[in-house]
DNA sequence: TGTGCGCCTTGACGCAGATCAACTTTGTTT
DNA sequence: AAACAAAGTTGATCTGCGTCAAGGCGCACA
């Protein structure tokens, strides 16, 4: 809610999400233009950025740092729904409400734009539009991914998937093509409780069962050291060959 | 596999999807050459139209009937990951493969684009493009809407929630903005447990359970009367003004 | 008129994960 | 160094849903 503005103004030539963000299809010239409506905005662990139904008056890209997407019924059960990693792009361009609950996990850096030139721009230069329609095909995706990991997994397979997860993305390779993968956590017990749909007991007491098994060794709370992905993924229950179509 | 080629070409300007589907924002002209590129295909309640990593050299929209989408794991569990209705669009440009299985579970008619025509088609032209983003963003947070059902729910209100989203969209409504409902259910128990994540047997308990308590009224196994549609929400667990944003 | 086959319902029982509760560890404040 | 809070672990018990099993209903086909 208080955004504390206290990053200088960046070059988008040397940004760290510059390839892989909603921009990375633009021609220089058309950078100049997001270059001119963008701003930052730095968020603390923990805070709220947004509320769900909460006027958002813009779009953002994740440059660092992690944040949540969830939803939350009138009891109070809670479900993530989204995990936005740098690159990730938040806000939906013509709605003006955000549609779920955001939260800063880690500290958080994004870059921002008003929404109305965002969308004025849109309709103008393709690149930003067609990017933005494939990094959304792949957020469906990975939402139907994750329907299968709530609606059929058991707690343990749970675990394990969003353990993959990370390695797969945070993944600090040692030796190229080395099974062995190092990453930390970044969520709480609770937060991963809130992804995988358990409680934050029995996220604690499989992963404590998956640390006894060798399936990881844990340094600590939140940092994981895998011995062999492909035990995790087996223990995921996912094919041993990860599945991934390109 | 064996679709039945058996309709005539029909005018897009008198298709029953023509203001909703991928096709809705085009030009006169532009139908034109969609009206070139496109070809009907028909098939029978239970025929699979593919199976995920299969070839498919096209893209659609759902005409008529419904189909679903779902992801099954080596020891056979299966989640349903999405379930088209008439406008509804199938497939993703840029890739070659089917990504889950594809099942008509009604008789079904699909309108198909041989996938480099339409690919090219929207390149050139931004109407289709913004529409396919549009109804992608829309997808994505149906999806997510049920991450909270399949995380969260209890199977009653799975069930409940469910079956308010058929009485929603079927709705065959007599006086305007009464709170009674009738539909059909156009999904056997077994499809309902693989959307839901539950098995069939807790279906059918819990379909018997509300049906027990009045808040749902079956005439044969397929019909459904709805005696109070906000009493059916109410059991779904979501807010009881339905909760839409607009 | 039976016989077989999907599809559905219902009952009995067991277990994975939720709930409730106590305690430990880690980090922060003073 | 004490005091405290936040985050995590572990144990005991309960329960919602899965599993296994039997049977019902409607319909096609001989």
């Amino acid at each position: 809610m208080t955004p504390s503005p206290d990053l200088v103004n960046q070059e988008c030539s040397d940004c760290p999400i510059r390839h892989r963000a909603v921009c990375a299809r633009c021609e220089p010239d058309e950078l100049t233009r997001l270059e001119e409506m963008k701003f930052y905005r730095s968020y603390q662990a923990g805070q709220t950025i947004a509320w769900a139904g909460d006027q958002m008056d813009f779009v953002a890209s994740v440059v660092s740092g992690a944040a949540t997407l969830s939803q939350t019924m009138e009891d109070g059960r809670r479900q993530m729904v989204g995990l936005l990693l740098p690159s990730d792009f938040v806000g939906r361009p013509g709605r003006s409400g955000a549609s779920y609950d955001v939260v800063a996990v880690t500290d958080l850096v994004m870059c921002c734009f008003r929404k109305k030139p965002f969308e004025r721009m849109m309709m103008t230069t393709p690149h930003v539009a067609e990017r933005l329609l494939e990094m959304t095909l792949d957020e469906l995706d990975a939402a139907r991914e994750w329907m299968l990991v709530l609606g059929r997994k058991t707690a343990r397979e749970k675990i394990a998937s969003l353990m993959s997860i990370f390695a797969q993305r945070d993944a600090v390779l040692g030796p190229k093509h080395s099974r062995t993968v190092q990453f930390d956590l970044p969520l709480t017990r609770e937060a991963m409780a809130d992804y995988l749909g358990l409680t934050l007991e029995t996220v604690s007491r499989q992963i404590s069962a998956l640390k006894r098994e060798k399936v990881i060794v844990l340094q600590g709370k939140r940092s994981v050291l895998v011995p062999d992905i492909d035990v995790l993924m087996e223990q995921a229950g996912d094919d041993s060959d990860g599945g991934l179509l390109i």
